[in-house]
DNA sequence: TTGATAACCTACCGATGAGTAGGTAATAGT
DNA sequence: ACTATTACCTACTCATCGGTAGGTTATCAA
C-alpha cells in the first residue's frame, strides 16, 4: 500500500517533471548554457536522477525537441488538408504558428534555440528546422511557379527567419494581438511596401 | 638596427595579427565555441600573447567587433546622403550589405553570430545589432508613414532576420550573382507575393 | 514481515577553458 | 657593449560541466 504521503514519484511522474523543467530550463538560457544541475535544480531532483530517465544531455535535448515538434506538425497538417486557397493557407498557417508561440512560450523559445556548441545536438535541431523549411517551401511555390530552385531556397529561409523574428519580438514585446500580427505578417508578404501605408 | 631576419613582430603588428586570427575563428566557430588557445594557435602564439594585447576575451570580442561596425557604418552613412528616393535609397542599401558579405564573409559571419554564453557580450552583440535596427528602421519609415510603433518595430525585426538569413544562406551557397540576390529581396519585400512570378 | 526493485542521494572523475605567475631572450636606446 | 624594455614562452590555477560510482531508503509484491 502507498503511504499516506506520496514521498517518490512514478517512473512517468518523474520523468514529465523533469521534461517540463528541461523545457523551462532550455527556453530561459538556450541549449549550451544549461546545465545539468540547474535542470536537475529546477526539477528539484539531483543530477544523477536525470541520467535514471535519459542517457545524455543530448538525448534529453532531443526528448524535448520531439515532443515540441509533433505538436506543430499536428498543427501543420490539419491546415494543409482543409484549405485548398494558397493565400488563406499562408495566413491560417502564420497564425497556427502565432498561436503555438502564445500558447506555449517556452516550447517555442526552444524551438527557435540553435545550438552551436555541440555538433550532433547542432545537426539535430537543423533536421527539425530543415522540417519546417519545406513546409514554408511548400506554402510558397504556388506564389512562384517558375522561380528557379535557389529563388525558392532563399525566400523561404527569408521568410522562416523573418517569422522567426517576429516571434522572438513577440514574446518580448507581448502588447499586439495575435490577429494584429498576423495581419501585419500578410501586409509586409502579400502586400509589399510598394503600396504607401 | 634590425637585425637581417625579424624573430619578433612588434606589438601593433601583432595586434593586427591576433585580431585577423580571432575574426577568422570567432567566423567560424561563434562566440562561446571559440576558445582563447585556438585564437592564439591561428595567430601563431601562445596565449599569454593574446592577454598581453586583449584584456580579456571579451574585450578581444569587442575590438573585432568594433572594427567591423565601423567598417559598416561608413557605408551606411555614405549612402543615406547621397541618395533621396526612399525605394533606391532601400535597394542601395540591400545592396551594400550583401557586397559587405560578399568582400568580407568572415566579418559578416561574426556578425551575424549572436552569443548566448557570456551576458556582457550578448549585450554587447544585441548594442550592435540595435545600431542596424535603427538603421533598417529608418530606411521604413517612408513606407508606413503613419503605421504605429509597434509595427515599425516588428516589421523592423523581421526584415532583419530576413536578410540576416539570406546572407547566410549566400554564404553556404554561393551559386546567385549579388544582383540577382538584391532583386530577389526587392521583389520580396517591395512587390510581395500577390504578383504571381 | 521480508525481500526485491528502483527512485534517489552525496561525492566524486576527467576534460575543457579563461586567465595568470614567473620566467627567457630578442630588440632598441645609450 | 650594456641596460631597459618588452615580445614571447611553459606551466600552472581555478571554476565549470557532463557524466558516474556506489550507497541509502521508500515502495510494492509475496
Amino acid at each position: 500500500m502507498t503511504s499516506r504521503v506520496r514521498q517518490r514519484l512514478s517512473a512517468a511522474e518523474r520523468r514529465d517533471v523533469i521534461l517540463a523543467a528541461a523545457v523551462r530550463a532550455f527556453a530561459a538560457e538556450g541549449y549550451d548554457e544549461t546545465s545539468m544541475d540547474r535542470i536537475a535544480a529546477r526539477a528539484k531532483v539531483s543530477k544523477p536522477v536525470l541520467y535514471d530517465h535519459f542517457a545524455s544531455k543530448q538525448a534529453l535535448f532531443l526528448a524535448v525537441l520531439e515532443s515540441i515538434r509533433d505538436a506543430l506538425i499536428g498543427k501543420g497538417q490539419a491546415i494543409a488538408e482543409t484549405m485548398s486557397d494558397p493565400k488563406e493557407k499562408f495566413r491560417r498557417s502564420v497564425d497556427a504558428f502565432l498561436q503555438f508561440v502564445e500558447q506555449q512560450p517556452d516550447a517555442a523559445r526552444v524551438l527557435l534555440i540553435v545550438p552551436r556548441g555541440d555538433p550532433r545536438t547542432a545537426q539535430l535541431s537543423r533536421k527539425v528546422q530543415a522540417g519546417a523549411s519545406a513546409g514554408i517551401a511548400r506554402l510558397l511555390v504556388p506564389f512562384m511557379p517558375d522561380s528557379s530552385r535557389w529563388r525558392l531556397h532563399a525566400s523561404t529561409e527569408f521568410l522562416k527567419e523573418g517569422l522567426h523574428a517576429i516571434a522572438e519580438w513577440w514574446l518580448d514585446n507581448p502588447g499586439p494581438s495575435r490577429e494584429e500580427l498576423v495581419d501585419l505578417v500578410m501586409h509586409m508578404v502579400w502586400t509589399g511596401l510598394h503600396q504607401q501605408r
